[in-house]
DNA sequence: CAGTATCCGACATGATACTG
DNA sequence: CAGTATCATGTCGGATACTG
């Protein structure tokens, strides 16, 4: 059970962690896993359904997110074409932490931009203080 | 308990949790996190502790943090002067989530890695297939 | 429709040097 | 010891245009 004692922190294995962990935190992927928890979706309905996502990115996110084997690409060679886009079992797996950590914030938000607000005030009030021109 | 779907993935609230989700997926803050998690260390403790990470950034991922309401800083004024960091309750409560995330990417490193090997090669292949120069 | 290719600016990060 | 300031750089991400 035990992840950063036992590994020591710098093993190989805790920088891919930090790897999956940098997927998780890039704008975009969690949104796109959010969006195909419920169900299968195409690139387009993604593309509306992030919003403020560019199609680069979101090819990108995806790309990122089937290399990762997370999501699985499947191609109807129709006129026009159509690209489903599916949560794995393993994308699956995922979404459940992720939304816990999704929960958290939620939870904390308030609390995290009160503090943020104050701290900033300091801040402020600290650098307005600042009589040091030169 | 729902996250996403009642708040319609485009709230102000979302976008906060987006915030925090960076916070999260940014190379440094874990490593912080779960240094700290353990107990209260100083700043030298932690440029030690994370090893890859520079001045810079170990000040300002504490920084963030700290602005987030997520860590403590305590200043002993002496010589030589001495900061000791610390998790705050929300911190802690927040390390909680991200261990699980973190145990989630630990299960799932091989398979994350062979997916990725998998694809790198198909990827490979058709990149040496592709007999288009100009 | 579902991409790919290219350009470009913004920001994140590292290295280095200096300070109380 | 615990920072701050500055500079250089590399990556990320958006806008745009083109393609099968």
């Amino acid at each position: 059970m035990e992840v950063t004692a036992p590994v020591s922190r710098h093993s190989p294995a805790c920088m891919k962690v930090s790897q999956v962990l940098s997927r998780i935190g890039d704008k975009w992927s969690v949104l796109v896993i959010m969006l195909l928890r419920e169900r299968s979706r195409r690139f387009s309905e993604l593309k509306r359904g992030v919003e403020g996502i560019s199609q680069r990115m979101l090819t990108l996110t995806l790309r990122n997110l089937e290399r990762d084997g997370l999501v699985s690409r499947t191609v109807t060679p129709s006129i026009p074409p159509r690209v489903d886009y599916e949560l794995t079992e393993m994308g699956h797996s995922l979404a459940e932490p992720v939304q816990a950590l999704g929960a958290w914030a939620f939870r904390h938000v308030a609390q995290i931009d009160a503090a943020q607000a104050r701290y900033d005030a300091e801040v402020g009030n600290l650098e307005a203080c600042e009589q040091t021109p030169t």
